[in-house]
DNA sequence: CGGAAGATGACACCTTGGTTGTCATGAGTG
DNA sequence: CACTCATGACAACCAAGGTGTCATCTTCCG
């Protein structure tokens, strides 16, 4: 598989180089929008990722998004300053307390999180699950092989 | 199709949510690489697109990576002062000459590329060439329909 | 041909995402 | 109990990237 091999390693430098400037677009893209809830990215990603998961430590959302832990500290306490997400008792640390998001932690980031999920039900458009299931596997893929280089 | 669509919109966010763990890790990675020629993220960048597409303009280089002309300006002019790029008159335009790489430039982005080449080479193992091209359709379709919001 | 509108480059400043370092405290462990 | 490790607070710092302004050069249209 050695031609077929590098093959796929040159697409694969195309789907690298496509990160960047999508990357940038998108963000733009959140803070162009984001003013409307007042949140900056980084504590977009915070109320994001207590979306999906539900309440989870400062660190543990360090790891799962490839960021220091000082840096998702800021951003939650900064959310926590603006009454987006509150500190719970954590019964497996009486020190590292779960993060929880409020009332209107919760509203904001589903406003968010629906305008961009309309934005992007509107490109979905003749894309096909199984394109997309590629494209995840592809991405998580790489992600997990950069996994080595970490944080903190 | 409007289960497949809503299902599709909500694996798109997946995607989405991958773009930034990557963007970030794999900007580590380059970053930690690149010292060894001494190459900044953003100079990188410049001599890359300057590899894969030849010469041309600052302006040109901008809109390509969705960059900002003023700080793609700064990279090459940092590239220039570097000896990686020169300034060749551009027929079409008298004042905004084309960049090309220096024989210096071409061995510095040469040796990124290929080290990073290499890492890609693991990684892509047991991905085949059709899911590759699937990621590759669905990034290059978000990045397209996130064109509208410009910059400069 | 002439002048207005647009593109380019230079320069300076700024924002902010994100890291690093240090320290004190609290938690797990032999 | 002592030792190490994880967490949080605080501060300094770095670099990516943008914005704003101005002068010069193109282009295009009347």
């Amino acid at each position: 598989m050695s031609e077929s091999g590098d093959a796929v390693t040159d697409r694969l430098t195309e789907v690298f180089d496509l990160v960047g400037p999508l990357y940038r677009r998108a963000q733009r893209k959140v803070e162009l929008d984001a003013p409307i809830e007042g949140l900056s990215v980084g504590v977009r990603a915070v109320l994001n990722m207590l979306r999906e998961h539900g309440p989870m430590t400062v660190p543990q959302m360090g790891r799962d998004q490839a960021l220091s832990r000082q840096f998702v500290q800021r951003m939650t306490n900064d959310a926590a300053a603006r009454g987006l997400v509150e500190f719970v008792p954590n019964p497996a640390h009486r020190r590292s307390s779960l993060i929880r998001l409020t009332e209107a932690g919760q509203a904001a980031i589903t406003a968010v999180f629906d305008r961009e999920r309309a934005m992007l039900r509107q490109i979905g458009g003749d894309l096909t699950e199984a394109e997309i299931a590629a494209c995840l596997r592809v991405l998580s893929r790489l992600l997990s092989h950069l996994d080595d280089v970490d944080v903190d």
